[in-house]
DNA sequence: TTGCCTCGATGCCAAACCGGTATCGGGTGC
DNA sequence: GCACCCGATACCGGTTTGGCATCGAGGCAA
């Protein structure tokens, strides 16, 4: 027995024949000889239980098998080239899917400017974001239900690999109309006896300690009114008149009535938050590493 | 360089290493020693220019790219078997198309009955039905937008075969009230003197001529009163006191109000007209040859 | 009718491909 | 450090594939 088992090369050969009614130009169009032409038919016949073509003195025909064949062939002819193609450009990390998560407030900072620039970069990559906390962000990361997280004062986590891509100063946000209207800075000591009103309430470490550590080297302890989830609902408590708070100056974009927003005059360059990313320590996906080069190209 | 086409038999070894995850596990699915997945799998991801799996101690896992081509796979596998289900299905006779004429008053013998009883042996057979007269039947064939045609008193033509299916006595039909009110039977000599309704009106030779015949033998030559297109139209205008005109018994079964049908007395078995089929002399379709066979079994 | 031409089919041979056995090299866990 | 498991590699024999030469059938022209 010859063939009993369809063969992709049959596949080509037949739409060849198909397409040129004719073994001698199939075959010439293949860059092979005739005969060979024969026997994969041949095999492929045998294989369908078909007769696809009718042998004339002329050339060949396609019988109706042959012709709805034709169609069907030529449809996973496509499909695989096309399959082909995208895995190809997967490969290359043009093609597929990111689940990236951000915090909170990190809308207002750099990383929408990255997420745009990539995706204009690689158009054809679905990128899904999710809001999620540190620790869900870990989480998800060791899940594999995330590809990267963006987080502030990550710690480092086994198999976790994280990536400074900015620091930014921190603003202290002060009542106004109030006894700081009017000026250019502020030093963290002057706000020594003031409520202070913290953020985010999180089961992981994180910014409440980073300013808690600040008010003490400056020399007190905090005079903490309040705890809450987020930079946003802080400043409007500041403006509601609970006291003062610290937050990162991305936040500063934000402009609400009844607060400003002052640097802080009496705190070192190191003093600053910064937004990190964090991964996967041996992810090899194309679409992370392209996605981390475009980050790094728009922090440089 | 070692695979630069693909292949299906790599396809195949993918999809089974994609689930088992395990080359060890896939080769023992497939039947074979694991040395040649290694390879097929390598030529694959050259073809491909994708890494498809990571390799651990443990086994394998997909990449990106090897589960969109896992996805790819399968579909392109399972339509490949599609395919050639259909094709052999096709090559039996049971899947396909037939394009099939019949003439004005055929929907009244048997012919529905046939198309009917293939249409439940065969349903995946689309049977595309014309009402076309002869000429256009033939012409049909001949270019074949036509598989098969169904006339009456069809003449040879070179490369067609014609195929008597029935054969139908002759039925005068008579106005009623009139001198054959009550009648059980009519011979052709005593319509001598009456007006006669024939018909078709067709370019082709056929049931104008026979009547005409049947006339001449019967000792008179008729007395046209009209010709027109088709029986019904026939029977109307003997009912409407034009004549008399003689039927296919068939078209009896269509009681019409101011006519009767009676037998012809006085002509022979042969006198009878029949109802054929014509089709293409070398048209090996399983399709037209599975039909045939109906109609010839419904014809017994 | 004869001879010629074209087309697909077949016989035969060399090269490439494929699968099996044996073995290697790296990583894991006791 | 050792045994074990995994995929990768080396090598060999059988099968498949393609090329060359040739055959046999059908059409066409002289």
């Amino acid at each position: 027995m010859m063939g009993t088992n369809m063969n992709l090369r049959q596949l080509r050969y037949f739409i060849a024949v198909a397409e040129e009614l004719h073994f001698g130009r199939a075959a010439e169009r293949l860059h092979i000889s005739q005969p060979p032409i024969t026997r994969q038919i041949q095999s492929l016949e045998e294989t369908l239980g078909a007769q696809l073509f009718i042998r004339t003195p002329r050339g060949v025909e396609l019988t109706q098998a042959g012709s709805l064949f034709l169609e069907e062939a030529r449809n996973i002819a496509e499909l695989l080239e096309q399959a082909a193609d995208r895995v190809h450009r997967a490969a290359e990390g043009n093609l597929g899917r990111l689940d990236i998560a951000i915090f909170g407030t990190a809308i207002l900072s750099l990383i929408p400017r990255i997420i745009l620039e990539f995706k204009h970069r690689y158009p054809d990559v679905k990128i899904v974001m999710h809001a999620s906390d540190k620790l869900a962000q870990i989480e998800g990361l060791q899940n594999r239900s995330l590809d990267l997280g963006f987080n502030r004062m990550l710690v480092p986590v086994p198999g976790l690999m994280i990536e400074e891509l900015q620091r930014e100063q921190l603003y202290a946000v002060l009542p106004d109309p109030g006894p700081w209207s009017g000026r250019e800075s502020v030093a963290l000591s002057e706000l020594a006896e003031q409520p202070m009103v913290l953020f985010p309430a999180s089961r992981a470490q994180g910014f409440v300690e980073k300013v808690s550590g600040l008010c003490h080297e400056a020399g007190f302890a905090p005079n903490v009114a309040q705890v809450v989830g987020d930079g946003f609902t802080a400043m409007a408590l500041v403006a509601a008149g609970f006291g003062v708070c610290l937050v990162p100056e991305s936040i500063t974009s934000v402009r609400m009535d009844g607060v400003i927003c002052l640097p802080l005059s009496d705190v070192n360059e190191a003093a600053g938050v910064d937004i990190s990313c964090i991964y996967r320590e041996n992810d090899s996906s194309p679409l992370l590493a392209n996605f981390l080069q475009v980050a790094r190209e728009m922090t440089d």
